[in-house]
Formats: C-alpha cells, sequence, structure tokens
DNA sequence: TAGATTGTTAATCGATTAACAATC
DNA sequence: TAGATTGTTAATCGATTAACAATC
C-alpha cells in the first residue's frame, strides 16, 4: 500500500507532465519535475520508483511514457462513477469544477432534499431526490460520495452513503465524518484553512 | 512557532467547543473532545497545553473558557481582511460559504477581469475590477488572498497579491505556488483530493 | 571517458503515541 | 482516600532528505 502523500503527488506530476506534452517536451528530469510540483527531486524519483517506472541517468524520464504509466497505476482501467450530496453554491461549483474533466471519474448523480432542485441536470449531471440516493448509487455502482451539505447533515449523509456501497468520501462538510474502517475519508476544510492561512499571514 | 497541524486541530477544537456550549455542557474531558475531533486524547492535550491553557484533572477544561483562549490565539486583535480573486461558480461559492461567518476574518473584496462581474456587490462582498487589485487590497490592509482563478492565471495573481502586501494566500487553483518565503500558502487541490479518493476506494 | 542522473539505502527530521508522576 | 484525568517526557512511528554506487 502506497502512503497518501505518494498518490496525492502521483496526481500532481501527471498534471505536470501534461503540460510538458502539450509544449512539446520529450524529457523530463527528475530535478526540473520536482521543481514544478514544489517537492525535492530525490522525492519525485521515490515515487517513480513506487509505481515501477525506471529513468535513465541519460535521458531522465520520458514524458509521454511516464503520464500513461502513472495513469495506469491511478485510474481504475473501467472508470469509477462518484456521486455528489448537496446541491447548494459549493455542490453547484464542485459539479462545474469537475465537469467533463476526467471520462474515468465523472459525477453520475447529484442529490438534495429541496424539491425545486431535482430532477433536472446541472453541469451535465442528473439531480435526484435524496430519499433516491441508496438505489441509484447501487444502481450506477457508485464507489467514490462528494458531501456538499452543511455540517449538521454529513454524518447522516455518510452513513448513508456507505450503507449504500460507496468506499470513498470527499468530504466537503466542516465534521470530521466517523465510518467504519475501509472507508476511505478526505477532508477539505475550507474554514480550517482560511483560519491556518490567516494564522501564519500574522506571523509574518 | 507552533505547528501547522496544531493551529489547524485547534481551529476545529474551537468550533466543537461552540457545539458544546450550545448544547450547555459546561466542562469536557480531552477523551470527549479527542473523539468529536477524530484525534488521540494526548494530542488535545498537547495541543491545549501548546496555548497555555490548563485544565484540571477533576473537571477537564471550562468549553467557554477554552472557546475563549483559543480565540485570543488564533485570531488577530484588530480582525483581519481577506480578498479573493476570480468571480467563477468556485469563487462565488466560496464567497457565500464564508459570508457573515467570522466577522474578525472577512472577505472585503472580491476581483475578476469580467467586467460584467465586477462593480456590485456578491454575497456581500464588493467586487472590483482586477486591474484595481493592487489599489484595494493596500486601502483595505489586506493580509489573506484566496484564489479562486484558473491554474494558468494563478501564479500571476499570486505574485500581484504578494506585491501589494498580502502575506498568507489560500489558493484553490490546482497548481503549485512559488513565492517568497515569508508568504505562507495553503493549498486546496480539489482535484488531487478526488483522485485520492478514488484510488483508496478502489483498494478496498 | 567524464559528467550528470538514476535507483536505493542510511541518516535525519518531525510529529504522534505511550507512559506515568502529579493533581484534583 | 480512591479513581480518574492532566501535564509532560520518552519511545515510537513514518516520512523526507542526504548520500553514493551504478548507470548512461
Amino acid at each position: 500500500m502506497k502512503s497518501e502523500r505518494t498518490i496525492g503527488r502521483l496526481s500532481l506530476y501527471r498534471r505536470l507532465l501534461r503540460e510538458l506534452r502539450v509544449a512539446g517536451v520529450g524529457n523530463v528530469y527528475s530535478q526540473e519535475l520536482a521543481r514544478m510540483a514544489g517537492v525535492s527531486a530525490a522525492q519525485v524519483r521515490r515515487d517513480l520508483m513506487a509505481i515501477g517506472y525506471s529513468g535513465s541517468p541519460a535521458r531522465g524520464y520520458v514524458v509521454e511514457a511516464l503520464g500513461e504509466s502513472i495513469g495506469t497505476f491511478l485510474d481504475s482501467p473501467g472508470g469509477q462513477a462518484a456521486a455528489l450530496v448537496g446541491i447548494g453554491n459549493l455542490g453547484r461549483a464542485v459539479m462545474a469544477y469537475f465537469s467533463g474533466r476526467r471520462p474515468r471519474l465523472a459525477i453520475v448523480a447529484a442529490f438534495d432534499t429541496d424539491p425545486y432542485k431535482v430532477n433536472r441536470v446541472i453541469h451535465g449531471c442528473r439531480c435526484y431526490p435524496a430519499a433516491e440516493l441508496e438505489q441509484v448509487v447501487r444502481e450506477h455502482s457508485v464507489s467514490v460520495g462528494i458531501i456538499t451539505v452543511p455540517a449538521t447533515e454529513a454524518q447522516g449523509v455518510a452513513d448513508t452513503l456507505v450503507r449504500a456501497g460507496v468506499s470513498g468520501i470527499l468530504n466537503f462538510a466542516p465534521v470530521p465524518l466517523r465510518l467504519p474502517t475501509g472507508v476511505y475519508v478526505e477532508q477539505i476544510d475550507m474554514t480550517m484553512a482560511l483560519e491556518k492561512v490567516a494564522f501564519f499571514a500574522r506571523q509574518r
């Protein structure tokens, strides 16, 4: 099992490699990739070693092949489906953000309790009543849940998602979720992030 | 200098303490707070020790006093101003999210290059043309910048913010920023977060 | 070859956890 | 008091960095 951070950095490397490819760059050294990613060159080499991709002392890493190698490692061969719960400002922004970007990892359904928000398509994503969550998630074999509901409802939504078969959750609600081991949770806490920035901005 | 993580957890403890206070709870033990925050009790005790707040073996920590103590530690006495750059879907969602929440840390100005988006008020926040960024940021003594522009523009915006006197940045653009030491950057990379979730969801 | 880079291990660093005397 | 919790240090853990032989 690779470490969380390694996976995060691989995701970043892939994006940077895409830029290099577009710019017509064929090869890249660990040093250059490290500079772009804001990490050390040794870190890059260790991460790439971890996925079994080898470079050469003479030419470094082959941009195209490395990008594909990371893709093979990170992506599910058959693709994965995600569902979003909570069609508020943030929910819609997240839908817009991911809309059409990653064909192998698409948000296939969104849910809300507000009857005026459901039964239509937003940013290419079908919206359902929250009551249908379990059924729809099962039908689409959704493995990833995205939570953008208020803090008070987040734990309940998470429980329902897990019951429906989801095994990974991206949680934007500012509350730690308690879920069975085996379910992976990634927390994005904007309030905490902003307060950290404010605190350290003052220290300078 | 406290560690980044400690500051983040303090922000979380404060929120949890607020809930306890609303619920009418007067005292709390490290164990209970730890359970709510999803960390160990020793961690909680160490964090609280770090800000010089003491509990007692008999009654644990006093909810109200501890909350205030964390506030004194985290918040700037005179308040701090933040500015947001990039009034897209995400930018508006972020404005809505922080709107009216924290009086001591308010988003006082938003910027965009699109003339149709500026010179009005969104979620209680005044919107200016990007060309006026440096001037407005200086005038309001803004110390925190929030970047919600596309990746290609993020570095340029960050440079301008820093030139205008900002010393902390919350960056939503999926690109690592290169900035002078002394400027604190907190990165929120939704794409990376989602890809991590998808990856680990598959491992279970 | 000579010089630079890769793959990989050992050393370092920092944060978390465990443990326990002091305290209520 | 007895029992539980706090404050605080030592032990543990994991990740990062440094270093260097192997390679091109």
